[in-house]
DNA sequence: CTATCATTGTGAATGATTTCACAAGGTGTC
DNA sequence: GACACCTTGTGAAATCATTCACAATGATAG
């Protein structure tokens, strides 16, 4: 039995901006992306509610920890029934700020940039790359995807343009720092970088890092503690 | 002033495997890892001692979680001097156990894996890629770097056979469990999954993920709650 | 209409991580 | 050698995150 035509689920939840005064931890938003993720799987599958319980399961988390971390934005379920998928769902997507697209640009034409942009989860998912620039004289001017490939000269006069939002850097280590300097000039406010070094963003840009040496030396040291 | 030469320096410190019985967080081998880096960078300039503070800026943490970090393992340094840079260095090394090669295989030889392989940090920490498996029979038998793409068959028996430890997972969704449960079973016991997907993996095996779309989500609600 | 059952939402308890703050140890100067 | 100065290593305190446990709520059956 469906849970949307009840009147009580959507009148008792609290208004999402009012939740937002609290700090909400990251790891907290890192669950609900994947909560997102597996209400979607459930609901392409036609399953209309779910417990706390069953969520937690296949987040590999707990059940305490996924109503935790909803409780954090407002009350979307039932007592004794557990919640609309199709309506958690969306409450998840409005409150991780879904519910429209954003303005992407990639910098770096190399390995890793190609792999983001054939990328269909992104698309997917609201984030459409924009703009993609490059240093490299051989690479400026060809297509990529959806894309021509922009020379890097021209990257604070088109992020501005198109009021870029996001900026996703995948530019050797020793170009990083200055890229985000020049993006973040522009009025980018928030930045993906997948270059192994660390980066000074002022305050009220947000940054991700996304470092493959990091993630690969923490199973080396995982490896080596549990030898005998 | 060289602290290498001063024999209190490595006299001082606990045996490494005695501290390993301790838990030590994520974060913190995450943390060390950073400094790695950052001391490598500072070795590489010459520099010879480095205090918690400076190494803490570099790293955008504190003096006293850096101190903190270290303390998990043993006494590195030396009271109103610092820490003697390529000592400290090795001494992480040691830590993480990357004073060794470690053997890798690739399952997966599309965008994301083409950028692995080509990867120089990669190689140069000791992760040496000693295998690359696909299913696509197009794929299968061309050169990638050093290595030649097998086929997806002949995995498990490539695996066993070159004692692979770690696998790098860059396959779609829907076919990441079936090959996690085959490279397990095949002797691997860490891996690193670029799937986006919840794996399940049996005790003993590490994992850790690298996910996108679950970061870009974290910017798409950092913007989102920050707007007024 | 009452009893029973399931499952949420949430304070309180516990556990983990970070920060504080300072004694201890070591350097350099006069 | 005494004094002034730095910086570590580390208990204790503070903060942050997770888990517990249960009252509250709603569904369902008879």
């Amino acid at each position: 039995m469906s849970l949307q035509s009840l009147p009580g689920a959507v009148a008792k939840k609290e208004p999402v901006a009012e939740m937002r005064s609290a700090k909400i931890s990251e790891s907290a938003v890192r669950r609900l992306s994947l909560y997102l993720r597996l209400l979607q799987e459930a609901d392409s599958l036609g399953q209309e509610t779910i417990s706390s319980e069953e969520l937690a399961d296949r987040a590999g988390t707990t059940a305490a920890q996924v109503r935790k971390d909803l409780s954090l934005f407002g009350s979307f379920g039932k007592r004794g029934l557990g919640y609309a998928v199709s309506e958690l769902l969306q409450e998840i997507r409005e409150i991780l700020g879904l519910n429209r697209s954003w303005r992407v640009a990639l910098v770096g034409a190399g390995k890793i940039g190609s792999a983001l942009i054939t990328y269909r989860n992104f698309r997917t998912r609201g984030f459409h790359i924009e703009a993609v620039f490059d240093t490299d004289p051989d690479k400026v001017g060809k297509r990529w995807g959806t894309q021509t490939i922009l020379d890097d000269t021209e990257m604070g006069s088109v992020l501005a343009g198109k009021r870029i939002e996001i900026a996703v850097i995948a530019v050797p280590a020793d170009a990083a720092q200055g890229v985000v300097d020049r993006v973040v000039a522009s009025g980018v406010s928030a930045i993906l970088n997948f270059a192994p070094v660390r980066l000074r963003v002022p305050k009220g840009v947000s940054l991700r890092n996304v470092d493959m040496v990091v993630e690969m030396e923490g199973l080396a040291f995982a490896l080596t503690s549990t030898e005998r």
